[in-house]
DNA sequence: CTTAAAATTTAGATTAGTCTAAAAAAATAT
DNA sequence: ATATTTTTTTAGACTAATCTAAATTTTAAG
């Protein structure tokens, strides 16, 4: 059994590596983690003994594929917790991370099974992320940044790239939902703000909040 | 912010004073904790200065106002979350202590609270037990152990003394499940076994079986 | 290619929770 | 009432996770 402590380096490991898409640095951990590169040091000794990572002093690291499993069994945990915490209890969106990290640390595979199946096998979670299936295969939605989108054309509001509660609570404000149609009429060339139509209502989107959003081809 | 094993401690505190109805050993915590006497001793000093419970060397602990509140507390989420297992990820009752045992330590008051709206505000748990209220109030339901039934007047099975899987399986098995009807019809002086109707299906139950339990006048 | 800066690791401490072995206090038995 | 047993506490040590400060390695700059 591996403790929360290591189960959260590995998901950090994990999500600098798709991040980066090449080895993790010490200090990259550091800063992910809110801890110190030293303690990081200690710790990536520790997961390269239970053979969870590959690591060389100085070089990085990466996953090995058992570690890989355990983060993404992290992963899938926490975005079927977020997507419960939504979807039957009310929370909203900008209220659940916090509980789902404590909750994507409970040790029971049968758990997650019922879970996911209580939930009808959810593909993504309230945030738009997509959620790895029992084997670990990610659904993956091919979805482009708001800030990129092409004039008068059509797209579907499906995800979130800052997670942070008041990113969220902003959003909220701004009638700015997963699931509802966006259209882009004009883009500024000063500040690339956005006019767009949001399911045909007139709304102003700053190059911020665009490049935040994730829409996909309706 | 209280550590699970300190959570831990106080909930052991509060069921052995339950059971005694006076101040707890240390010996009877670190037995209940599968811990050493030491180690008890270590952490009542702990829980001492933290005002959690009363506790002067030698003499025995039992829980302050503040202990008994968080001790409450941790009941009651540990019920709750029994109740969402086998009410709606349709575990069955004697698989759910361990997992609840790890959930009861996710520390959001909102997430109780909605969590008990969503299941209909349960009164007791799989097992019969009652789960206290927000404000750490208990339904308690007078019920007796089914050893002492009257013969010939009818119960309802309310709930288990012994909570192991094998006792609950044991139970399964025989069909002696929550909210059926029982009445005793003979009591053997010599073993005191049982002859009863179960929903008016004859049975036989041993002492050892009837001291475990809990039936309530119908 | 040498040197300065940045990143990383090592060394040595600290805290929480645990242990064993020994000492001290309380309870029990003769 | 004293001796023996049981219970509890203290002393000293260990592991996991953390820290600061110092040393080392790598990277970048001139």
């Amino acid at each position: 059994m591996n403790s929360f402590t290591e189960e959260n380096y590995l998901k950090a490991i994990y999500k600098l590596t798709e991040q980066t898409n090449s080895e993790v640095s010490t200090n990259s951990i550091a800063e992910k983690m809110s801890t110190k590169a030293a303690t990081v040091t200690d710790m990536l000794k520790k997961l390269s003994l239970k053979k969870l990572i590959n690591y060389q002093k100085y070089q990085g690291v990466s996953l090995t594929a058992s570690g890989k499993k355990i983060a993404v069994s992290i992963i899938r945990k926490h975005r079927l917790w977020e997507f419960f915490l939504v979807e039957k209890l009310n929370f909203k969106w900008d209220q659940v991370h916090g509980i789902a990290e404590e909750l994507e640390h409970i040790h029971s595979n049968e758990l997650t099974e019922k879970l996911d199946r209580f939930l009808g096998f959810p593909k993504f979670d309230p945030h738009g992320d997509p959620i790895p299936d029992g084997d670990g295969k990610f659904h993956n939605a091919k979805s482009q940044l708001l800030e990129e989108a092409v004039l008068n054309k059509s797209y579907i509001i499906t995800g979130v790239v800052d997670h942070s509660s008041s990113f969220l609570q902003y959003l909220d404000s701004t009638g700015i939902v997963l699931g509802k149609e966006i259209k882009v009429k004009e883009r500024a060339v000063y500040d690339k703000s956005l006019q767009a139509l949001l399911s045909g209502k007139k709304v102003f989107i700053s190059n911020e909040v665009a490049k935040n959003i994730l829409v996909s081809k309706k």
